[in-house]
DNA sequence: TAGATTGTTAATCGATTAACAATC
DNA sequence: TAGATTGTTAATCGATTAACAATC
């Protein structure tokens, strides 16, 4: 399916990663230095030796009787991950959500940097969105290569989201967080993650009484 | 950990049922009627025998030699995950982000009715989103076990989320939608699901050159 | 040194897949 | 009937956990 660069790390292990990541910036931003896969595990729910074993695949980032140095594992998390540098993002729909995504701060404060916004309406094509000029769906196919940018977020009514992934990944797109509520048919060297809140609730509504 | 009701169904099998649910509505709406296993694995990039060994776990929907009516399918399916009905659902936080929530109409298009809100700015408190006043935090112990609410979605900064979710839970809810990008700790008949994008972005940039 | 915690190996556990009899 | 597809069992695969020597 997926082909794991390095050494075919599995994708749960990846995965785990970024929830680390987050773990430890707060353990920092609360002053701690050091920390243990004991009390990592404890905050996050996961079990001490998963932590040990996932942060094994990539090196040695402890010291035996003392534990983690929280600023070194986080910057050698943001190497493992490649976000320890700025990603341009691209953004396809400039709606309700696509706005909302153009103005929500958290992308650019961890280093992802909405660059580009596409929409297929003419009454949005020229106007502004945060600083950026809305452009056309056609004009995907010469913007992104130009740029080089490889990441896109999709915000598009579920009926245009595959056409729309089809022209990213065209242009050059290999990472796509889609918020339309369909699957979407890839090649296997584009990566495509799902934000579908209703899904989330549906999953938890069958443990209710 | 977690219990898992009727017969302990896995939770990985229940978190599928809702990706099945919507392959579903969107192969009804295409005008199909029947649709087999087979097909549905290649929509979703899963296999068949998966497919058919998780709804295997509440029954035989199917029939040998034709697969699954899927109007037939889509209701037990939503009997299963008891989605055949509304849920009230509470949200706390009126900012750029629970805004966006309120106005989002997939959430009660799919039977999620954003009924009360909340938020601790005495600026916002009193004020309309989405026809419902902005109540004050403190109204949580009282409205939310006044009207049954078993559902809440988070959408308040990290530093607050712990406090809110402690206020939720003892006022009865049961299940939460967690947006702010910190891992919540709850007792265990409590659910709860994330969704940082921010975590979904950085799982990428992994396999990306 | 004594105590603590890592990194890693082996054992366990659970999930996925393959295969096929049953049957529409 | 012949063809197709389910539901289920057994086999495989992979992920998690337990345990401990190494060592700070």
């Amino acid at each position: 399916m997926h082909s794991n660069p390095p050494n075919d790390i599995p994708d749960i292990v990846i995965g785990r990663l970024p929830i680390y990541l987050r773990a430890l910036n707060r353990l920092a931003q609360d002053g701690h230095e050091v920390t243990s896969s004991h009390e990592l595990g404890q905050l996050l729910g996961i079990s001490s030796a998963q932590i040990r074993k996932d942060l094994s695949h990539f090196g040695g980032f402890g010291k035996q009787g003392t534990g983690y140095q929280i600023a070194y594992l986080e910057e050698k998390l943001r190497q493992v991950l490649k976000v320890n540098r700025e990603w341009e993002v691209a953004l396809v729909g400039a709606g309700d959500l696509g706005t909302a995504l153009a103005h929500y701060g958290g992308f650019s404060e961890r280093g992802f940097n909405i660059t580009c916004v596409f929409d297929n309406s003419a009454e949005k094509i020229g106007r502004s969105l945060n600083g950026f000029h809305i452009q056309s769906i056609d004009d995907i196919a010469t913007t992104i290569p130009s740029r080089g940018i490889k990441m896109a977020m999709i915000a598009v009514p579920a009926k245009n989201a595959q056409e729309v992934a089809d022209k990213l990944i065209a242009a050059g797109v290999r990472a796509i967080l889609n918020y339309a509520p369909i699957n979407l048919n890839v090649p296997p060297e584009v990566r495509v993650q799902y934000i579908d809140p209703v899904i989330h609730m549906q999953r938890m509504t069958y443990y209710l009484p």
